[in-house]
DNA sequence: TATTGTTATACTCTATAACTATA
DNA sequence: TATAGTTATAGAGTATAACAATA
């Protein structure tokens, strides 16, 4: 596809007169624009409903991972989720001092910690969860059942 | 959805042994995460395909609408793309000054102006557009022409 | 020699307040 | 009074380098 094989709009259009309607046709055929487009939105209402429960989308990431994955280590989160060390650092220590997760000594590294929730932290993802799927509903709410599985098959297919 | 419905991982498990395959079950069933994970992939592949052309995402975006649509306003572009006007300055500078854009004095609002491509911006955009199209074509091997369509059509019904 | 966790730090991205020129 | 563009600035997010303890 070529610039602008779609219409009217042209680079060499008049320049006389303003642009009544965007045309955002071409962006809107590249998957990287709407897979942005579709997160960012979901992002939006994610962060006005999670922030009763003072969680950021890759809060509730590590706590959810954690809570699947009881003894995970810090590594291991950030080879899950793409977050750098030094950046899952400051997070982990957040949990720890708000009392939602507790470091164990990992049973076959003196290195490493197991992460674990604590009795709080199970709480705190047993709404924070419901929340989500709430959310999911909400956000999903044009798509069948058939069409989210779909969705999210096919984003898969994309990055795994 | 409860927390933890899938299997053995459970918060209660022993601590005995650490985690050998991370279980993100969970996390893969939220159309928010899967946009978000695909959305950095696609990301990740394009800085590095873009990079001799100068341009990140939000860069593409920008001169994508201002080809598409010669004689548009910085508003109107962080209207399209959720941009806050004051990120948008700096971005439309480094274009002028690169030479890839010009301002002309808009026809009907004299605040505003109307951005244009130079033929400079015009031959990196041609060039720019076909990069991405290759790109897509590579993201997206893993599925076939028709569930690529769904999947922006899909898409398009969480963020549109 | 490589890996886990960590500190320090720099860079980018995004957000808010306030100003000016014009509508 | 509202809007387009702009400036300054703060905050969040992401990046690299380097170190101690352990594998």
């Amino acid at each position: 596809m070529a610039i602008d094989p779609l219409g009217p709009a042209s680079a060499l259009a008049p320049t006389g007169h303003g642009v009544e309607r965007v045309d955002t046709r071409y962006l809107e055929g590249l998957i990287g624009y709407n897979a942005r487009r579709a997160a960012l939105a979901v992002i939006e209402v994610f962060l006005a409903r999670m922030a009763p429960y003072g969680l950021r989308p890759v809060d509730f990431s590590i706590l959810s991972l954690i809570t699947h994955n009881p003894g995970i280590t810090a590594r291991q989160l950030c080879a899950t989720l793409g977050v750098l060390p030094p950046n899952m650092v400051g997070m982990v220590n957040r949990f720890d001092g708000r009392g939602l997760i507790e470091r164990r000594p990992h049973p076959r590294d003196r290195r490493a910690h197991g992460l674990h929730l604590t009795s709080e932290g199970l709480a705190l993802m047993i709404e924070a969860e419901r929340t989500a799927e709430q959310l999911e509903k909400d956000v999903a709410h044009k798509l069948t059942l058939a069409q989210q599985q779909t969705l999210m098959d096919l984003l898969q297919k994309i990055y795994l």
